[in-house]
DNA sequence: ATCCTTGTACGACGGATATCGAACTTTGAT
DNA sequence: ATCAAAGTTCGATATCCGTCGTACAAGGAT
């Protein structure tokens, strides 16, 4: 029972159908989050230092946390750091434009 | 000065340019906010009564009012009564594709 | 082994938020 | 003139949220 309590996984991470549209929708309504997800828009993966967040080390954990629970992106573990991407095609799949809609609303 | 300050209109809606996307994201974030929008989906006007919320009235006010501030729906007096409308031609031109695919997904 | 880097965990704190109930206002109907 | 209906306003409350600092853990480099 190890493997499947997802209380267990510090690194939980929301299936598709688990994905709330109200917690996405929370989860991009903060500028530091919002600034991250734009971030992330170019598909690349990246580590948490390389956002240059106006925010404490433990406010960035809390917000990409969020972002994680809420299931926009992904963090994949690498030696020490946390590579974070955007769930973008799962999204798409599952809120179709909405992604794309907020990502243009946010780079105008 | 009268009809300049914003703060003494009861009912002050913003500008387009001053509605900013974290805090329609915000508005749109809470579910009973979700369910009045996607009420008004239809291009409708409709009276706060109208919607059978699951909270009381003041609360009603509260959403509503929340609503209203971030730019999201427009309220006219009308009587007794206030008639909702969604700003949605105006939201499209700001942010297109955000109330579209917000309403989609909420729909599903 | 030691240190540095990256990030988490744990409180703590102040401000925002969702909710309610009760009193009030305004309008329209009887 | 009275009354009911639709909302607002005003506290009050409990919770959530963004933020920080300090302490801690794990990996990599020297």
């Amino acid at each position: 029972m190890s493997a499947l309590t997802p209380e267990a996984d510090p690194l939980a991470h929301p299936e598709l159908e688990q994905i709330d549209l109200p917690d996405v929708l929370h989860a991009l309504s903060d500028p530091v989050r919002l600034s991250i997800v734009a971030a992330l828009a170019s598909g690349e993966e990246r580590t948490c230092k390389s956002f240059d967040l106006p925010v404490t080390k433990s406010t960035c954990t809390h917000h990409f946390r969020v972002l994680r629970e809420a299931g926009v992106i992904r963090q994949r573990l690498e030696g020490t750091t946390r590579l974070n991407s955007l769930r973008r095609a799962e999204l798409d799949g599952r809120y179709p434009g909405l992604l794309d809609a907020v990502l243009g609303a946010a780079g105008s």
